[in-house]
DNA sequence: CTGTTTCTAGACCATATGGCCTAGATTGCC
DNA sequence: GGCAATCTAGGCCATATGGTCTAGAAACAG
């Protein structure tokens, strides 16, 4: 681990001699606690050269301050008590101000990292790591990059492959009933899904309207429902179409 | 670049000296190039002490020779005719017999990479990088982890951030005409996107159907939709309900 | 107190939807 | 050839759904 770690600085080394032509990261710390707070500015302004343009010990404050300074990242604690740090995130990421926020906390909890990741930010760390480890992170977002480091990141993969495996249970579903479904009654259901009534189905597959009744009915019974709503939300649940779309809770 | 590949190079065989007490990770190579193959292979044999009991130039062959070998890892290539490597993927994973799976490509495509961590690969390598980060790679997902390059994470999560991102939006609008139903008027929706009839959410609600009716007309109105199916599908694609579940495409 | 909103409920009517049947044309398989 | 599946289409009928009105009761804000 500490080897690791010292690899690690020094590559951050390397990155940041090979950028010294470019203007230095401004930052925003933000952290309850307020020794933690001097402790991690001292670290910054010490170790790399980065400039430390304001702190503060809570989120709202911090977003002002954000408004004000537009700076290029914030380095924000996610266990704040009032308002905490996620939420915080979220907002910054809503003001769309190209501010790249890191998180930072004391557990490597896979949902926290993961709720993180999702909303935005652009990297995550662990107040356990080594100072050369934040600043290497630091480097690497101020870069465009986003970053989490290999053991995060191990860790995030398995609760989203998780989360995800959870889900394609259902779809994979060998008694799918979708699947006996002919091809026209897919094309019918598929416009059910639209919203489309039956007249707009028998013009747009240029059929009557009454053979658009016969397959409705068919898939009725294929789908063991009772009418078109109760199709289509057997149709949307069982990952009949929009497998492209992606909806995830916070 | 070298010197980061050097440093990774370095780690693996510190991982690996520290390793040997445990039995060397058997491993099935699959790639429909046999030139790739037999150098990938070559490599793995004299750069570590992983054992390659089978190779494979196509999906299909390689599934029947998993079942056959039971290895600890599968290295396979994504870009093959026939049956792509996504798909064979999916395969693996679905045979549930804990065979951890390395993507390998050419590409740093981040819709492949997204895809692939989706349906469980542990690992995904680029070609061109050095057989350093290979080795290291598979030391990594023999040891239970999920390991992907950072250049190549970086790319992951910007992809699933955006991807994120555009779901969200849709959701937050303040546009959403969600936000202009009455209380009761939500009960009536959430009972419609059970796929209930309005009898059937007269005798839930405790009202008659002709109230039942009343409130539908109005939503119909607010949602500016004509039926109940275009309703419902205005409230799932708005996000009134189902905030928990996870819907993602392969 | 008065106006507004919400929830309730009815009347009336038109049309869309659903249930059940028959049946011809086509295609592909045994 | 003959059987099965699929797509097509119509008839007939019952009921569910949708459109438009009116209207009373309760809650609430100004």
């Amino acid at each position: 681990m500490t080897k690791e770690l010292k690899n690690k600085k020094s590559w951050g080394e390397q990155m940041r001699r090979g950028l010294e032509f470019k203007k230095k990261a401004r930052i925003i710390l933000v952290d309850d606690n307020y020794e933690h707070l001097s402790g991690i500015k001292e670290l910054i302004e010490i170790e790399s050269d980065f400039d430390v343009v304001a702190t503060a010990t809570s989120a709202s404050v911090a977003i002002s301050l954000i408004k004000k300074y537009r700076p290029e990242i914030v380095l924000m604690d996610i266990n704040m008590p009032e308002k905490d740090g996620l939420t915080a995130i979220a907002e910054i990421e809503k003001l769309d101000l190209g501010v790249r926020t890191i998180a930072l906390t004391g557990y490597d909890d896979p949902d926290l990292i993961f709720r993180a990741m999702k909303i935005g930010a652009k990297g995550y760390i662990l107040k356990t790591m080594a100072s050369a480890q934040l600043i290497y992170a630091i480097d690497e977002v101020a870069n465009g990059k986003i970053y989490l480091p290999a053991t995060l990141s191990s860790r995030f993969f398995e609760y989203f492959q998780k989360s995800f495996k959870e889900e394609t249970q259902v779809i994979s579903d060998e008694e799918n009933l979708l699947n006996y479904l002919t091809q026209r009654e897919e094309e019918v259901l598929d416009l059910l899904t639209q919203g489309i009534t039956y007249k707009g189905v028998a013009q747009k597959l240029f059929i009557s309207e009454t053979t658009v009744k016969t397959h409705v009915n068919n898939i009725f019974q294929k789908l063991q429902v009772n009418d078109r709503t109760q199709a289509v939300l057997y149709a949307l649940n069982n990952g009949f179409l929009n497998r492209r779309k992606v909806k995830i809770a916070i």
